[in-house]
Formats: C-alpha cells, sequence, structure tokens
DNA sequence: TCTGGGGTCCTAGGACCC
DNA sequence: TCTGGGGTCCTAGGACCC
C-alpha cells in the first residue's frame, strides 16, 4: 500500500495559521510579481476563481466579495512545509517529500487496520499541531493513492481520509473519476483520449496494453498499470540530485537596458551556483535566456537562448556569473523590452566524481573553493544575498510583492511584532 | 497597466562508430 | 548499376508534474 498526504490549499493555509481572521474567508496567494493566483482558499474556488488566473481580473471579487489577496511568502511556506515533512518522518515507517506540499507514504508490510489508524491519526495531529489541514489517501499504488487524495477532498465526510483497497471500491471510484484528473493525464493526452471516447478512469482501463502503448509511450502504459493495481511508479526517500538547475524571473515591468539584464542574469547565476553548491555538484554547461513579454501584443518579440561550455566542471559563482554575462551581450538586442530571463545550469555531476583538467593548477582550484564556501558561509549566516558578485549591483530587482504578509518564521522583527 | 517558477522523463532523429 | 547491420550518444521537443 501507498499513501499520500497533500496539504490543502497550502499557501493559503499557511497564511491562515498566523492570521486567523482570515478563517471563513476568500484569500488567494499570488505568484512572483503577483500576476497570478497559485493558491485558493475553498471559498475562493467558489467564487469561480480559478488557478492561473491573473490578478487584474480579480478587482470586481475583491470589491463585491471581499477577497483576500497575498504575495507569496515562500520562505514562509518553506518552513512550515519542512515542520509538516518532519512530523511525517517521525510518524510513518518512511515518506517521499513529492513537493513543497505533497508525500508520498511507505505502507509496506502495514497491515489495513493499523494503515487506517495511522491516516486518522495523521490528519488531527497536523491539523492540530502545525495548524494545516491535509487530506490522506491510501490504496494499491502510487497513482491510486493520489484518486484517494482527492475523493477525500471531494466528500467532507471522509473528514481527510480516504481508504480505497478492495477490488469492487476501486471500480467503483474510478467508473466516476474524469480521467483529465488522473496523475499522468495533462492536458494532450486528456484531449486524445477523449476522442477516443475515454472519459473517465474506467474506460481507459478498458483500452488494450498494446494501444495505451502506442498512443501514450511507456510513461502512459505505466499509468495504466497503476491504476490496474500493479505497482510501476517506486518510492524514492532520497532526494536525488538535480540534473539541471534553473533560476528565472519575470520582471514587474519590460526592461531595455542591458545593463539590467546583466545584473538579473548575474543574481542568477549566483542563485543557481549555490544550488549547485549545496548538491555538491559541478556543473559544465549553462543555458542563459531572454524572453520578451508573450502577452504583449502588436511588439516584436524576441526570444533567444545561448548555451554556455565551460572548459572545466566548475560550481564557481563568479565564473559562471560572467560566463552567463558574457553570453547575455551575444544575444541581447537593442529596441526589445525584456519580460523574463534565466539561468539554467546543465551537464551536472557530483564533485567527487570529477577529475579536474591535467592543466588547472591544484593551488588555483582550492582557492576558488575556500572562497565559494565563505561566500556561502556568510549567505548562510546573515541572510541570502548578503554578499553578492559586484556585477550583480546591491539593488534588488524591482518585484511587485505589495501584499506581502510578515515573515512569522524566519525574521525576528515580525515575530516580535505577533507577539506583540 | 497587469499573465509564476522550477523541474522530470521519454522519444525521434541525426551523427557517428565498427 | 549496385551500397549492411548493428550499435551508441546527443539533442530538441513534447509531454507531464507541483
Amino acid at each position: 500500500m501507498f499513501g499520500l498526504i497533500d496539504c490543502n490549499n497550502f499557501y493559503v493555509s499557511c497564511e491562515r495559521i498566523f492570521n486567523p481572521s482570515l478563517n471563513g474567508k476568500p484569500v488567494v496567494v499570488l505568484s512572483n510579481n503577483d500576476g497570478c493566483v497559485i493558491s485558493r482558499s475553498e471559498e475562493a474556488k467558489s467564487l469561480g476563481i480559478k488557478m492561473g488566473e491573473p490578478f487584474f481580473k480579480l478587482t470586481s471579487y475583491i470589491k463585491k466579495s471581499g477577497l483576500i489577496c497575498y504575495s507569496s511568502n515562500f520562505p514562509l511556506y518553506g518552513d512550515i512545509s519542512a515542520r509538516v515533512m518532519d512530523t511525517l518522518r517521525r510518524e510513518t515507517p518512511g515518506i517521499e517529500i513529492y513537493s513543497i506540499d505533497e508525500a508520498f507514504m511507505d505502507l509496506r508490510g502495514v497491515c489495513e487496520k493499523d494503515a487506517r489508524l495511522l491516516g486518522k491519526s495523521l490528519v488531527s495531529k497536523i491539523r492540530k499541531e502545525i495548524g494545516v489541514p491535509i487530506s490522506i489517501g491510501i490504496s494499491k499504488t502510487k497513482t491510486l493513492a493520489k484518486i484517494a487524495t482527492k475523493m477525500s477532498k471531494k466528500y467532507p465526510a471522509t473528514m481527510g481520509f480516504c481508504f480505497i483497497i478492495r477490488e469492487e471500491q476501486i471500480a467503483k471510484v474510478l467508473s466516476g473519476f474524469p480521467v483529465e484528473d488522473i496523475w499522468g493525464v495533462g492536458r494532450a493526452y486528456s484531449k486524445m483520449l477523449n476522442q477516443s471516447g475515454v472519459d473517465t478512469a474506467a474506460d481507459f482501463l478498458k483500452k488494450s496494453d498494446k494501444w495505451v502503448r502506442q498512443k501514450m509511450g511507456v510513461t502512459g502504459l505505466k499509468c495504466w498499470r497503476e491504476l490496474g493495481g500493479t505497482p510501476c511508479i517506486s518510492l524514492e526517500e532520497s532526494v536525488p540530485d538535480k540534473k539541471q538547475i534553473c533560476t528565472s524571473r519575470s520582471f514587474s515591468y519590460d526592461i531595455f537596458d542591458i545593463e539590467e539584464i546583466l545584473k538579473a542574469i548575474a543574481t542568477f547565476s549566483s542563485y543557481s551556483a549555490e544550488k549547485l553548491r549545496r548538491q555538491n555538484g559541478v556543473c559544465r554547461e549553462a543555458i542563459v535566456f531572454l524572453l520578451t513579454n508573450p502577452f504583449r501584443e502588436g511588439a516584436e518579440h524576441h526570444n533567444q537562448s545561448v548555451l554556455v561550455t565551460f572548459s572545466d566542471y566548475t560550481d564557481n559563482t563568479l565564473k559562471i556569473a560572467s560566463n552567463a554575462c558574457y553570453a547575455v551581450r551575444e544575444i541581447f538586442r537593442e529596441g526589445y523590452g525584456y519580460k523574463k530571463c534565466g539561468v539554467i545550469l546543465s551537464s551536472i555531476i557530483s564533485k567527487s566524481e570529477n577529475i579536474p583538467s591535467l592543466f588547472t593548477p591544484h593551488e588555483e582550484l582550492f582557492r576558488e573553493s575556500a572562497l565559494m564556501n565563505v561566500l556561502d558561509e556568510i549567505n548562510e549566516k546573515y541572510g541570502k544575498s548578503s554578499i553578492v558578485t559586484a556585477a550583480a549591483g546591491v539593488e534588488r530587482i524591482r518585484a511587485n510583492q505589495n501584499l506581502l504578509s510578515k515573515r512569522y518564521t524566519t525574521s525576528w522583527d515580525d515575530i516580535i511584532q505577533v507577539i506583540v
């Protein structure tokens, strides 16, 4: 058996922990730059607000229905997530952290009765101790556990916990479960499936394995088998190292000045390099990209990326940033208003696998790595971006974050305010 | 005026090898 | 005029996830 724990309306729930007056009210959390909706309370969902709805379309809800909007406060959400995951780790045989608000549970060798008890107790424990409402689903495979979780959200009578294990139970649930809601079936496949007369998970299961393989490849086949009760997607308890590391942002306004782009790219290079060092990796390639605003009609667009290859594998912020900035000069075009840019590190291997080039002086490598250690230590101790490259500049890139909640868990000033 | 950020896996096709 | 068979590796693009 596998379990799935999913925090309900996670970002909104985090905001509510420290501001209970938000309970019972329509609340949404917005993406970076207050661009669009990325989390909604139940009340906001009932108003008809969609996931991904742009902020500027919400004004009537704010006026008429008292909708409350928050800028995203990721340090807060990350902190609450860590608390939830710690509790799960303590209380369960094993978990795989799947995303900031979801974790799979390893229930191999656990009997039905114990699984039931565990599910129920976790829902109340996390609610009580951390203040986050969660939903749990347990079934024979990860894909079925996902479906069970959705059922527990759909039916309040389940009290946040849904256990589907017997054949006839599973069959009944699948016959009413829309194919587009299956984990692994996205927009493209649901369109294709609908056109082939497949509307529910049960319809999908009626198709032959050959048909599924041919139309949806091996990933589709795995999904199909999982629905049939055969586990194909295993539980991964340790987090695999990233094969690509990306840092990118949209700007709150169009940027025409290359100097501003260079600052952003230098900053994103540093963030990416920090993430790389955190997993003890080194990379050989970086992709730098620039995009104009795709929503701006009439204007000419320019979207380009460029691949930079380093002479040696590296984790050095300064090398990565200077190469990335050099690349920007290659692709930047005067007269275009850029809306977004980013740096992706790829060809990543672990530092221990790396054999430095014969021609790189050992001493230089040693000094480089000592420098990076100091950089990371200072930023760890005094806060992100306490020390930056000169190329990144001292002013932060302007982002719209006008509706930010306090940093209740990470800033002393804000914590003291709450206490007062 | 205003539309997120960060990833993964699979496949087809081209380049290249003997 | 005629031009094999069996591989590997890499890349771009498409699909998906939260």
